[in-house]
DNA sequence: TTGTGTTTTATTGCCTCC
DNA sequence: GGAGGCAATAAAACACAA
């Protein structure tokens, strides 16, 4: 971890924190801005911390204030990240450069958007498991009730049957075999969905190709070997979030495949496959 | 204006890697 | 052991309703 110290830079109204590296800290310098970008007073930078006690800049401030960002600086710190969301030392240095902001700034910058970027992640990843839980849902139902109405079917069929047994020679009676309802096992309650979504050759993974397409719009951050079998969207998915960071993967990395995939590598094996 | 919730900036402590 | 990453957290700044 860095240590060092955090001079204000007047000129952005930035970095105005001094850090003394054992746990105070201590802020100098401008006013408090009415928004961001809003800047009382242009400064020259300065690096000496006994320039930071002369009057013209330590007089009006509480020495606890932080600084935000100016728009500016967001704006090219995000796509900074954008590119590559790890800060190499020589990048560091650069931007801090180029944005009048301490090292120390920006890889806390960093720092707190890759936070920011793994909240929104995994609040995507929920939404992704919960409309691939929902769809399930939807397609056990459909399935139960077409158990249900083929069954009632056969209940009249068969009596039917016995009614014209009656008056004619009696046959061996076929049994036929439905699936009984209890055997589908709700996706509430204990499913062992590798059973019935294999990844086989037979195909049995496609779900419902009418269901709606899990496409997701980023990178899972589900980590695959915590979570195997579990739904995942297209690896390599960007999102307005990760774009360009390449090890922004989701949560699910690589643990279900979808449509997208599929689309391009012209497998028609519906919409989802188990891994 | 004020209370409250959210976002942003920064610190701390722990962990891993080299 | 130092550097850097992350989670947890603090606190200032901000947004907004009452």
């Amino acid at each position: 971890m860095e240590s060092g110290r955090l001079f204000f830079n007047p000129s952005t109204c930035q970095g105005n924190m001094l850090y003394l590296g054992n746990g105070e800290s201590f802020f100098r310098g401008a006013r408090t801005m009415n928004s961001m970008g809003e800047t009382s007073k242009k400064r020259p930078f300065f690096s000496l911390p006994e320039e930071l006690y002369d009057e013209e800049y330590y007089d009006e401030q509480s020495p606890e204030k932080k600084r935000r960002l100016t728009p500016e600086q967001v704006h090219m710190l995000e796509k900074s990240f954008e590119t590559e969301n790890k800060l190499e030392p020589e990048r560091k240095t650069q931007l801090a450069k180029k944005l009048g902001l301490q090292p120390r700034q920006v890889a806390v910058w960093f720092q707190n958007r890759r936070a920011r970027w793994k909240t929104k992640q995994l609040e995507r990843d929920y939404d992704l498991l919960k409309s691939s839980y929902d769809s399930l849902l939807a397609n056990y139902d459909s399935i139960v009730k077409d158990n249900e109405k083929l069954k009632s079917e056969v209940a009249s069929l068969t009596e039917k049957l016995q009614a014209k047994d009656v008056t004619a020679e009696p046959v061996v009676s076929q049994k036929v075999e439905l699936c009984p309802v209890e055997t589908v096992s709700s996706p509430q309650f204990n499913v062992k969905v590798e059973d019935r979504l294999s990844t086989g050759s037979a195909g049995s993974a496609v779900v419902d190709e009418d269901a709606p397409q899990l496409v997701d719009s980023g990178d899972s951050y589900f980590p695959n070997d915590e979570y195997p079998g579990c739904v995942c969207p297209i690896d390599g998915a960007q999102s307005e979030e990760d774009d360009g960071s390449d090890d922004g993967r989701s949560y699910f990395s690589n643990v279900f495949t979808a449509t997208e995939h599929e689309q391009q590598h012209e497998e028609p094996s519906g919409w989802w496959v188990w891994s």
